[in-house]
DNA sequence: TGGCAAAGTTGACCCTGGTCGATTTTTATC
DNA sequence: GATAAAAATCGACCAGGGTCAACTTTGCCA
């Protein structure tokens, strides 16, 4: 039997996350306790701790599960053929909507994710790679349909529209938007004003 | 004398939050038990609770003091005569040099005021008002001086701004940027972007 | 197979944030 | 001043996250 110490871990790594899944999505992340965890999954407290550092990390494991579904469902939208601002306020929508109906992830997760607190580097620099992966094909081909800058680094585009869609998620949690519409609605404009320019136009250049 | 309770109150208040600067400052947030505050201050562990909610109230009070210094160096930057460019990364700049000193109040600073846990609502919300209330006559004035579109609601450009502000912060606490060098090239790379537009510059409209 | 080292498991234990009812202090009223 | 209501103080207490030294299981080799 090749490896029954590996069979072990994974089936027993495998057990603490569906516990998590279990208990996470009927009771909340706050009112479940490692304690529970552990017994949900059939072993003790302390044997957790050797598969993940922190209650924390199990949360973004979770939540990198949970993730997947967005990504298809984003994955669908990017081979239409939308201007680029539809397609972006698209993809972000999508992302929305998961944070809308799970605020108690969606906080922890932008917590983490944005400022971490443990060191959940290489775990919360994973979790946003995978906006990059998906997101700069998307910006390429609008560089060469001409809908966006040419002489722009693309990892700075990128973060300029994360940055702005950011700032709308947390107006929303922190109550200065209050529907899903607000969030859409404040976005677009956003977008808007990043593709067109906060200056004036000049009169003509060149 | 004139509301010996009032006195009282207002005297515990200030010790808990002197004890809050002295402990923090040289053990650090997390470091600080609640014990340990109420034993500098003097007081017993329960009453701090009938002053602040959660620790992180006392935490963020303590900010509010420390950011003064801040907001006094910004006003002094407020009447220079540079363009608005300039004027706002000095601003910034002064801001993440404090975030740059205090890593750990800064990121805990902004995981409050971005994605407030608690119901620090009021208290976040006034965080960053401030902001809002020092920067608004600013943009008004580039406005003005034709330096900012006028077709704009400034709430949203102030918004614009600080969104990219943030997320350049965040990739400093994450790791993408590495020096406080990095990190203003990329601030000014990206106000630049927002100022001149993501778009391609249309040949000439109207 | 026997036996031993390394890997993995465990729950008692520690510490801390936060609660609560009992106790003390202040104010108001007579 | 006496007294009662209201406000404020307090620390024992609780629950939960995280640690660790003892213990069990697995893998390996003679």
């Amino acid at each position: 039997m090749a490896g029954k110490r590996e069979q072990n871990k994974r089936r027993t790594k495998l057990a603490i996350l569906e516990a998590a899944v279990r208990l996470f999505t009927t009771k909340g992340y706050d009112r479940t306790s490692i304690t529970d965890l552990a017994s949900e999954a059939g072993i003790g407290k302390g044997t957790i701790y050797s598969y993940f550092r922190k209650k924390s990390e199990i949360f973004l494991a979770f939540c990198e599960e949970q993730l997947e579904v967005t990504k298809a469902a984003i994955i669908q939208t990017e081979t239409s053929p939308m201007p680029l601002i539809d397609r972006l306020l698209a993809i972000y929508h999508q992302d929305f909507r998961f944070i809308h109906q799970n605020p108690e992830f969606g906080r922890l997760l932008m917590r983490e994710t944005f400022f971490p607190l443990d060191l959940n580097l290489e775990q919360s620099r994973r979790l946003d790679n995978r906006y990059m992966a998906l997101l700069v094909p998307l910006l390429q081909k609008a560089q060469l349909q001409g809908e966006l800058r040419r002489d722009l680094e693309l990892t700075l585009v990128l973060g300029h529209f994360y940055g702005l869609y950011t700032m709308v998620v947390s107006a929303w949690f922190t109550g200065r938007l209050l529907t899903e519409e607000d969030v859409l609605m404040a976005l677009h404009a956003l977008f808007e004003q990043a593709l067109q320019g906060l200056a004036p136009p000049r009169p003509h250049q060149s």
